[in-house]
Formats: C-alpha cells, sequence, structure tokens
DNA sequence: GGTATATTAGTCCAGGTGGGCAATAATCAT
DNA sequence: ATGATTATTGCCCACCTGGACTAATATACC
C-alpha cells in the first residue's frame, strides 16, 4: 500500500502530478476510509499511505483532520449536484411525471455509485459532533427543500400518495440508498453484487413502482427498464 | 464517566451488583458506544468507564473486542425478537393484512428506540471484515427469510405492489428505519425530536401509507393513527 | 544567478490503544 | 479450615495516533 517512499524530496517536477491530482488522491482516500472506519477510526497515516503521500502532506494541504473530511464532502456534494443536474439536463421538455422518474433513476444510479454517501450520512447522523451541524446546514437542508417543492407537486396530482413531506423524502431516499449502502451485507446474505448494472436497474424499478400512483391504481413493475442501461 | 476506580480490588461482596447487571452495563455501553463511533473507533477503555468497571473487567467477561462486538449484538438480536414477538401475540385471530400493518407500526417502533440496531448495520456492512459475515448469517438470513413469505402472501393478495422481494425487504426496512437512524440530522435540519410518540406514530402512519394498497387504489393517509399510542 | 516559495520526506512527541498478567478479595466446594 | 473458582482492579507493554517540527529540493520570480 505504501507506494510512496521511493519519490525524491521536494517539491516535484510539473511534469510529475499535478497538485489537483495528489489533492483528488487524497480526498478519494479521506472518503473511502472515513466511510468505512467513520471518522474517529481512520486514521491519517492509513489515509497518505492509500494514496501514495506521506502523512505530512495530508498535513500540508488540509490542516486538520477535520478539515480534511470537511473538503472530503465538500467535494462529494460537488460531485452529486454536478451529476444530477447532468440527469436533469437530459429530460428538458418531459413531462414532470416523466422527469420525476428519470430524476428518481438518476439517484438511485449515483446511489450505486457513491455508496460512501449515505453510509458516512449515517455513521455522523448521531454523536454531538459539529460534523452533524454542517452536515445539516450545508448538504441536508438545500436539498430536502428542492425535494420538497417537486414532492408537494407531484403529491396533489396524485402521483404521489399525500403524506408528510419530510417522512417522505427520508423513506424515499432510504428506500433508494439502501441496497447498495448495505452493499456488503447483500453480498454475503444473496451473493448478490449489487454494483452489476443489472441489479441498479432493477432496484430502479422497484423504487418507482413503490412510489409512483399513475394511472389511479397499482403500478406494477413492468412498466419500467425503459432507461438507458 | 469513570465512576469506577473507588471500589476496591478483589471480587466484590454479593449485595454490590449482581454479575448480570455488570455484564448487562457493558453490553448496553458497547452498543451505545460501536453505534456512536465504529467498531474501530470505539475504545474498550471508553465502554468500560460508561459500563462503571475499570477496562480489565470487558476483557475478563467478553476475551476479545471483536467477542465484545458479537455479544453485544447477540444481546440486541434477542431483545428485538423478544419485542416482535410479543407484538404478533397481541394480533391474533386479526386478518393478515391487519396484523402486517400492526406489525410495521411496531417495527417502526422498535427502530425508533433501538436506532443503534440499524446504525451498528450500516457501518459494518462495508469493510473485509469477517463482522459483516456474521451479520448476514446470523440477523439478515433468519429475519428476511421470515419476511419474504409474508410479503409474497400480501403481494399476491394485491395488498402490496408485486416487486422482487429483496428489492422490497430493502426499501421497507430503510424507509422504517431512516429518520429515527438519522435522528440527530433531523433534529439539526428541522428542529425536531424524532423519539417523541406523536412523530414515531407519524411516521408509522406514513409507511403504512406508502406501502399498503388496499381497496384497490391509492391508500391515503387517512385510516391510519389508530393504534394505540 | 540568487532568493523566495511550494511541496515533499522524515523525525519526534505526548497521549491513547488493545491486550497480557499479577494481585486481591469474596464465594464456593470439600 | 483450606483450596479452588469467580470477579474485579492495577499496572505493564508494544504499538499506533494526530499533530508539530525540521530538512530537503524543484520551481517561480527577480
Amino acid at each position: 500500500m505504501t507506494a510512496a517512499a521511493t519519490r525524491p524530496r521536494g517539491r516535484p517536477a510539473r511534469t510529475a502530478r499535478p497538485v489537483e491530482e495528489t489533492r483528488g488522491a487524497i480526498l478519494d482516500a479521506a472518503l473511502k476510509l472515513f466511510s468505512e472506519r467513520g471518522f474517529e477510526g481512520a486514521a491519517m497515516r492509513e489515509i497518505a499511505g492509500l494514496a501514495g503521500v506521506e502523512h505530512s502532506a495530508l498535513r500540508y494541504h488540509y490542516s486538520d483532520k477535520a478539515t480534511l473530511w470537511r473538503a472530503a464532502l465538500a467535494r462529494l456534494i460537488t460531485d452529486m449536484n454536478a451529476h444530477m443536474a447532468a440527469g436533469w439536463a437530459t429530460t428538458v421538455g418531459q413531462p414532470p411525471l416523466a422527469r420525476f422518474k428519470a430524476t428518481l433513476r438518476d439517484y438511485v444510479r449515483y446511489c450505486a455509485r457513491h455508496p460512501e454517501h449515505a453510509r458516512i450520512m449515517v455513521q455522523e447522523a448521531m454523536g454531538e459532533s459539529d460534523r452533524v451541524a454542517w452536515i445539516a446546514e450545508q448538504i441536508v437542508g438545500p436539498q430536502h427543500r428542492a425535494m420538497a417543492r417537486v414532492l408537494e407537486t407531484l403529491m396533489s396530482q396524485g402521483h404521489l400518495p399525500r403524506l408528510p413531506i419530510r417522512n417522505m423524502i427520508y423513506m424515499l431516499s432510504a428506500a433508494a440508498q439502501s441496497p447498495f449502502t448495505l452493499a456488503g451485507e447483500v453480498r454475503h446474505a444473496y451473493g448478490v453484487d449489487m454494483s452489476d448494472t443489472a441489479e441498479i436497474e432493477r432496484h430502479a424499478d422497484a423504487l418507482i413502482a413503490l412510489l409512483i400512483r399513475d394511472r389511479g391504481g397499482q403500478a406494477a413493475g413492468g412498466e419500467a427498464g425503459s432507461a438507458t442501461a
């Protein structure tokens, strides 16, 4: 793992590895280990090793462990916003219900590719650390405000069951994330690899069928599977 | 905190504190800290302090950190099985759909009172530790087998949308647990205390309304709130 | 060329970690 | 009474932790 230790000392040649790449590698490693072991469980030295740097480099780029954590999460949400915005752009012109379905499918795909996201949320959502407050303010707040508007519209049109918005949001996101957040459990219990494309699309189908009430009645699972794989 | 440190050495007098009580306190503390900080993040000494013992006592009763973890989880599922079985017994004689609804409500109540449960599942479901395998075999397997039978019956009767069972199970449990697992986030983002009884019942109502399709059409939220608070 | 700066590697430290082991006191079996 | 068992604390260890600090060196700027 300590793939470093061979690089010469001093500032590297401009051709060697651009700073952004180093920073990116560090954030990737941080995200992976924070999500697997939690904030306290993840060791700076291990993050450094996974990123191919010496542990002092972490403290050069990010002064603190807490700062590193915040940077890693900030990049995560930047990536998510980009992903969701891109998906949203491809459905422009379609009717609202179709756009919502497509967005749900897109969100499931995001959850499948970034299971760290939900895992970190769960890990931090307890203790009294100021990280919870940071998450609630920076991530949850804006996200939920945006969702609430869409959900209310769809409820009033009868496409979604009329439920308290907050409960709906939590149920919806949890249902989307669950088998990917628990991918290790699924693998052990069922021998199924949730990163498989077919499994991802099947879960998206299931989520849509569970939520959407179109044609005034049961939405059997059949109509899905349409989107590009 | 370290409420111990004053107790004299040697075996305590029979009147002091029965062994079972000590063991129970240790398991309580372990569960709390494992769920808050993860396996690596939770320190044996801190668990001991919370339980009011010296850290060597942990290694006397449970030889290993891993053994302690397993003991804590074993007691957790014992408690859950007892809780669910008790609830199940109170609905004997009622029609299957009513029993299912009551069980859902009961499960939501359990999730609210034991948020550590789901949190530990998420925390462990990743890494390559043998704890995942243990969970999958000891907990997830039996639980899902039991649920699958019930869900299939209800699907064939049209009370639930017909979806792949596995996806249904993961969506259902996640939707039930979510706001309690993330209680800290909810508190910061909405200022709402999810351990409040009214909130618990409201979430149970929402879950039931989301899942159940009775009368062949939309199940609006109204019909719930019936059960005892 | 010289100087400042950016970025790395490596060393050190005080404190915490899980685990090993002996000491001690209450209880139990004989 | 005595010796074994049980339940507990106290202390030791090698190792790991986050962070502070130093040395080294390639680039950028003058």
